[in-house]
DNA sequence: ACCTTACTTTACAAAGC
DNA sequence: GCTTTAAAAAGTAAGGT
């Protein structure tokens, strides 16, 4: 009885440690990613449902953090990708990609792949492209998907290279490190895709 | 058409078996040509056999795992060799231990692209794993069979879970069949 | 730009930390 | 949970030439 209250007390208060400091930490890794304070609170409520269902034995708390920002942020269609998480957090992206793997089953999230279109207007914005090629680096990855190239590829690649085309398509060219750089995928990466999507669109250069 | 069951490929068959003896592995280590023994790192001892291919790792109480055999066949053929070797090292091993398998890996080929987003979306998404960002493949859990299946965008599968090399073949029918329910196999 | 190597995912047993 | 073994699928990455 006594006991019992007491243990009570003691999850309870270890519970709201646990959270506060969650909360603390999630908020540490939006602010630096540049994550909107309504996406912050998502990814709370995600992480305090993970709390009450007993998610986090076994796991760090930085870990579900990370990987409940990283759900939020794809919930509101504002997805980083987990190299970009991966850098704001003390957690390793493998084991990001994992725990939010983990969580998104428990927690029945139901979580629709990404659409490489959500990263173009954050990803041209940084490279300071116009509104025409956004239009037209989502009208490609549109035609291709529809053409089937998209199954198992990276949304980040996939969008850097659409962006890479669509920058020479509308004569405000990046170069692939460019691009590479605020996509966090390789040249390499941007190369493969491109040459598939400007063949499915049909394009010569 | 082909039937994809004909396309069926065992890759790799995992199983366990024990000599009912004890070993002294450091001894073992020494006496068995091309051992790797390592107790620091793993308990067991990895000895490999060329002919058929595979690797067994041999444990202090006697039990065996073999892996990378193409064969339930191959799997019976490599240890025969591991206890043949360990009774030329005056190891007592049992007459016919038994062996059992514990995982058939085996890869397949639906012959048609898949768009892998609408099967994710198809099937339900609570019941697959889908996340390109870090893995290819498309997550299958099946009931029955007991297996799990990863489909890739070019119709090419891997299966594995399995205990027999039939239910490589019924869960193949059974992805077919729920993909062609789905109108996502054309 | 190419080539090679290597890592991601799935399943499974073994003994020990 | 991890460690080790094997093998496939396809995408991505890193290092060397």
């Amino acid at each position: 009885r006594l006991r019992k209250w007491q243990e009570r007390i003691r999850t309870k208060d270890a519970g709201e440690r646990n959270l506060q400091f969650a909360l603390s930490e999630t908020d540490r890794m939006a602010s630096s990613l540049a994550i909107p304070r309504s996406v912050r609170e998502v990814a709370c409520v995600i992480y305090r449902r993970a709390l009450d269902e007993d998610l986090i034995r076994g796991r760090s708390i930085e870990g579900v953090a990370t990987s409940t920002l990283y759900a939020a942020c794809r919930m509101e269609g504002i997805p980083r990708s987990l190299e970009e998480v991966a850098a704001v957090s003390r957690v390793e992206r493998k084991e990001i990609g994992r725990t939010y793997r983990y969580v998104a089953q428990e927690l029945n999230l139901e979580m629709e792949p990404v659409n490489p279109k959500k990263y173009v207007p954050r990803f041209c914005s940084e490279l300071e492209l116009s509104e025409e090629v956004q239009v037209k680096a989502n009208e490609i990855i549109d035609t291709t998907t529809e053409k089937g190239l998209l199954s198992g590829k990276s949304p980040t690649g996939y969008a850097a290279a659409a962006i890479y085309a669509a920058s020479l398509l509308c004569n405000e060219k990046k170069t692939q490190r460019e691009v590479s750089d605020v996509a966090q995928v390789t040249e390499v990466t941007i190369r493969n895709r491109y040459q598939e999507q400007i063949e499915a669109m049909g394009i010569h250069d | 058409m082909t039937d994809p069951k004909d396309t069926i490929n065992i890759e790799n068959v995992v199983a366990s078996t024990g000599i009912g003896q004890e070993l002294d592995l450091q001894s073992v280590a020494m006496d068995l040509e091309g051992a790797d023994y390592d107790p620091e790192q793993f308990p067991g001892l990895v000895y490999r056999t060329q002919n058929p291919k595979s690797a067994a790792l041999i444990f202090r109480s006697g039990k065996i795992v073999c892996t990378g055999a193409k064969s339930t066949d191959d799997v019976h053929e490599s240890l025969r060799i591991v206890f043949d070797k360990l009774r030329e090292l005056q190891i007592q091993v049992n007459e016919d231990p038994e062996i059992v398998v514990q995982n058939i890996v085996t890869s397949a080929d639906l012959g048609r692209n898949l768009n892998l987003n609408a099967i994710a979306i198809g099937l339900g998404l609570e019941n697959i794993e889908y996340e390109p960002e870090q893995f290819p493949g498309l997550v299958y859990r099946l009931d029955d069979p007991e297996v799990v299946a990863l489909l890739f965008g070019s119709g090419k599968l891997v299966i594995t879970g399995g205990k027999q090399p039939v239910d490589a073949e019924h869960a193949v029918d059974k992805i077919v069949s729920r993909l062609e329910d789905l109108g996502l196999l054309e």
